[in-house]
DNA sequence: TTGCCGTGACTGAACGGCGATTCATTCGGC
DNA sequence: GCCGAATGAATCGCCGTTCAGTCACGGCAA
């Protein structure tokens, strides 16, 4: 018999005066603490010797609470991916949206994928390590968010080459895929290293400058 | 876990240093042919996901043979990443110090990283899909064979920017491991792909054409 | 207002399967 | 016969998952 209590509801941050009377509703912050609990224990462990006990620990929710929000631990990591994975893909498309310089654009692809794991150390771990733990995932992925990263990255490319602004010598799809692991290298290093804040900032700013000029026509 | 490494003197490959005689009687090909087997089967379904009793099965010896050779699962992937690395270092190495141009160097460097895997889909698998798998593994290695990889290519570069022949506005160390990304990315998303042998021949020169101008000086 | 239910979110100890590792035994060359 | 290599069935600890209970809350009747 444990003594303490676990606070229930999300009420401890008393923030929530006002707000919703149906507290008791399962749809609460819960589910979101345990993701944010699994990024951080899956940086720090990785996947597989992650125990789902420390994530509920680290969300502060009982084991058996993890399955009334997630099927099972797979389901953790998959959801994981698919929630970050759509906002950075919404993020991209909103700002490239906006900027029709190809190079430009180039430039904020680059700045805008390594900005948003910069200060976000755990995220980058989870994101460039972890999405290659299981092949299950992986080779899913690779069917759905993964292709329509490529392929916004691709078009970028190309996009620029049939308005002249980048050599044609160059299969689109070819360079997003190399433009991709570039990113994710960085990306990686960064994160097993010292994974400062603003480190990648510098290095975004150089790897534009080197595609950018790398993508350039002859003339 | 283990730090200690039997080195089993497994003469059937490295020639290496003081090759000697094969007097190991027993001491067959075994672990060469475990190795071969470790790389089938990660490939297959990823680090975790393979039995070790599904890699004794398939290099043809019984489950606790593998354990006459290596300490440990762990240490089966580990041995193969470590003697795999090895072999493509020293390859390379070699044929960087034949070329003393920097713009070929590049070229060479990419040629051969992307050409040792190509046809060797199953290796490629394992290189960058499987390294990822332990963290453990994946740590220790980022302060050895890995970082000796990367200094490599930050040496190729910034060798090329101290004889001018490429702009010095960008950090070697930055570009290296954006490089090192391209690659493994290109390697990546071949392997979970098509995986057709000459596949990657492609790639790599058009990546080294980008990445030749993309370093080159402002002229 | 108070007290009594019904509901279902939440808990966490216990279960059960699995698979890495072990080791008593066998094999085969010298 | 001796010795080390090889075997593979048995072991055993681990951990994802389950589920029988707990208890907070809101509703409702008196």
């Amino acid at each position: 018999m444990t003594e303490r209590r676990f606070i229930r509801r999300g009420e401890a941050g008393a923030s929530e005066r006002g707000a919703k009377p149906s507290s008791r509703k399962r749809t609460d912050d819960k589910r979101e603490r345990i993701l944010r609990a699994a990024v951080k224990v899956f940086a720090k462990k990785g996947f597989y010797a992650s125990r789902v006990s420390e994530i509920a620990k680290a969300a502060g929710v009982a084991d058996g609470t993890i399955y009334l929000y997630f099927d099972s631990k797979d389901d953790v990591l998959e959801s994981l991916f698919e929630d970050r994975t759509e906002r950075l893909l919404i993020a991209l498309r909103t700002e490239l949206a906006k900027e029709p310089d190809p190079p430009a654009r180039v430039r904020r692809l680059i700045e805008l994928q390594l900005g948003l794991l910069d200060g976000q150390r755990e995220l980058a771990e989870v994101i460039t390590i972890n999405l290659r733990q299981s092949t299950r995932l992986l080779r899913q992925y690779g069917s759905k968010r993964f292709l329509e990263y490529l392929e916004l990255m691709a078009s970028v490319v190309s996009d620029g080459q049939k308005s002249g602004h980048f050599r044609d010598d160059l299969s689109a799809r070819v360079t997003a895929r190399a433009l991709f692991g570039a990113l994710d290298g960085l990306a990686l290093t960064w994160a097993l290293g010292d994974g400062r804040t603003g480190g990648l900032e510098k290095a975004a700013s150089q790897l534009a400058e080197l595609w950018i000029r790398g993508l350039s026509p002859k003339g």
